[in-house]
DNA sequence: GTAGGGTTAG
């Protein structure tokens, strides 16, 4: 087109910024269109900005938005929904502010992204009022589902449920959201039984919703019945298992302690092994203290991905837990020589429609001291309660004294002593991690939920436990 | 008659 002369006009630039698939090609794009004038047009602009956040460029598309010389609701929708989808929540949701401030009113694109971003970063309240808008557009699935995803992910099932069954329309995506948000929230056997109920009402799985399935027998330690699902889930659904699903099937296996079996899994599945299934196999020989068999996934692992620091992480961890102090040492000085850094435990919990972040052993929160006073408090609360600190969940050599300094500032116990502190009454205290909580402190969330009669609910990476009385709704198999 | 933004697992 360009060599025959032609000029491009804005339809044109819209459609092709879509397909730049590098940042060379992107970059040569948007100086075009800065030549023919167009880049302050509302679609091109839009255009531009998706392609820079699609190719997990937030600087690139955030220069192309702050330049607002024109801009339209879908232009904002632009912006919002690429950090929503970067996983940068506070930053979309910051930008939805601004936009409201602006005069603009959100449509259903807008309350999507906004959901997302309040999924990311559970934020249960400002994901409700979010519902009161989303209630005019009861036509529409997708933002539906996302606010399903939401409550699901958030740990607030009750809700989430109540949706479900109000929805005017139920597609593929609505019952995958709600069987995984069943079984991460540790209600796996009512999420198989949902997964019945969908095939009843003839609505076809898809390979997500196998993944669904699959997590659901994994984390409720239903190795049979996950066989079943994977055998016959070409026979039955059509669908091939795929990576993801073999994935499940080795934590379904390492996590119920087979562990050879789930090693013959690995050699004998028809699929390359790849990073993602030796890193599930690791984190089962570290659940099961396996140290010969982590070391052989762990250089698995390695051979792939030689900056892997999950690996290094977990492999010196395990020898930590064997007390092979020395093994330890090497491997986390061969972290070290590679400028590799423990990612440190944070802690979120939002109250009053503010988020507060809490890092392991970091006391520079404003209310430090009245934290530690109130984690004193419960630890002489639950003390009664027969609790004594499992300094084995340190991995460090060093005096009982100093790992229990060191396990009792765990991020998730600050945020909790800031929840007993300022939760409303009545209302379980949320919390979201970026690790998985360790045994020690799943051991003091389920005494203080019984010494405070308080429900506590905390989301790490991969699933909810939900603390109630004294007990988990894991089971305490995780 | 032509164009831009949103959902599900790990």
């Amino acid at each position: 087109m360009r060599r025959d002369g032609v000029v491009p006009n804005a339809y044109t630039f819209s459609s092709v910024l879509g397909a730049c698939g590098t940042p060379g090609v992107l970059a040569a794009m948007h100086a075009s269109t800065v030549k023919v004038g167009l880049d302050s047009d509302v679609f091109v602009r839009s255009s531009l900005i998706d392609a820079y956040m699609k190719l997990g460029d937030l600087d690139g598309g955030r220069g192309v938005f702050d330049e607002m010389v024109t801009g339209d609701l879908v232009v904002w929708n632009s912006i919002i929904g690429g950090f929503a989808q970067s996983g940068d929540g506070a930053g979309a949701i910051e930008l939805f502010v601004r936009m409201k401030d602006a005069g603009f009113s959100a449509n259903q694109g807008t309350l999507t992204s906004v959901l997302r971003a309040c999924t990311g970063m559970v934020m249960l309240e400002v994901g409700r009022q979010v519902h009161a808008h989303v209630l005019k557009y009861e036509k529409d699935l997708i933002l539906h589902n996302a606010l399903l995803d939401m409550y699901c992910k958030c740990g607030g099932l009750q809700d989430a449920d109540a949706l479900f069954r109000r929805m005017l329309q139920r597609d593929v995506i609505s019952w995958s959201t709600m069987i995984s948000g069943l079984a991460q929230n540790g209600r796996s056997i009512e999420a198989l039984r949902l997964f019945d109920l969908m095939k009843s009402e003839g609505v076809a799985p898809n390979h997500i919703t196998l993944v669904g399935v699959l997590f659901a027998c994994s984390h409720a330690g239903l190795v049979e019945d996950g066989w079943h699902y994977f055998k016959s889930m070409e026979k039955l659904f059509g669908i091939r298992p795929e990576r993801e699903h073999h994935n499940c099937m080795v934590d379904l296996l390492g996590r119920a302690g087979k562990l050879d079996e789930a090693v013959e899994f690995i050699h004998e599945m028809s699929l390359d092994p790849d990073s993602v299934i030796w890193r599930t196999l690791l984190g089962a020989c570290r659940m099961h203290k396996n140290a010969n068999l982590a070391a052989y996934a762990a250089r698995e692992i390695l051979k792939l991905e030689p900056d892997d620091q999950g690996a290094r992480v977990l492999l010196s961890n395990t020898y930590a837990d064997l007390r092979q102090w020395t093994d330890a040492e090497k491997s986390w000085k061969a972290m070290k020589d590679r400028g590799m850094k423990k990612e440190p435990g944070r802690s979120w919990i939002e109250l009053e429609k503010q988020v507060h972040v809490f890092i392991a052993g970091d006391l520079s929160h404003p209310f430090s001291d009245s934290i530690v006073q109130e984690l004193n408090r419960l630890i002489g609360r639950i003390n009664a309660l027969g609790y004594v600190p499992q300094t084995e969940f340190v991995l460090q050599d060093l005096t009982i004294e100093q790992k229990e300094d060191l396990l009792k500032y765990h991020s998730e116990k600050l945020a909790i002593a800031f929840g007993t502190m300022r939760a409303m009454e009545g209302k379980p205290i949320r919390i979201m991690k970026n690790l998985r909580i360790c045994g020690d402190c799943h051991a003091f969330a389920k005494l203080v939920s019984k010494s405070e009669g308080k429900a506590i609910i905390i989301r790490d990476p991969v699933r909810f436990h939900h603390f109630q009385d004294g007990a988990c709704s894991c089971g305490d198999y995780w």
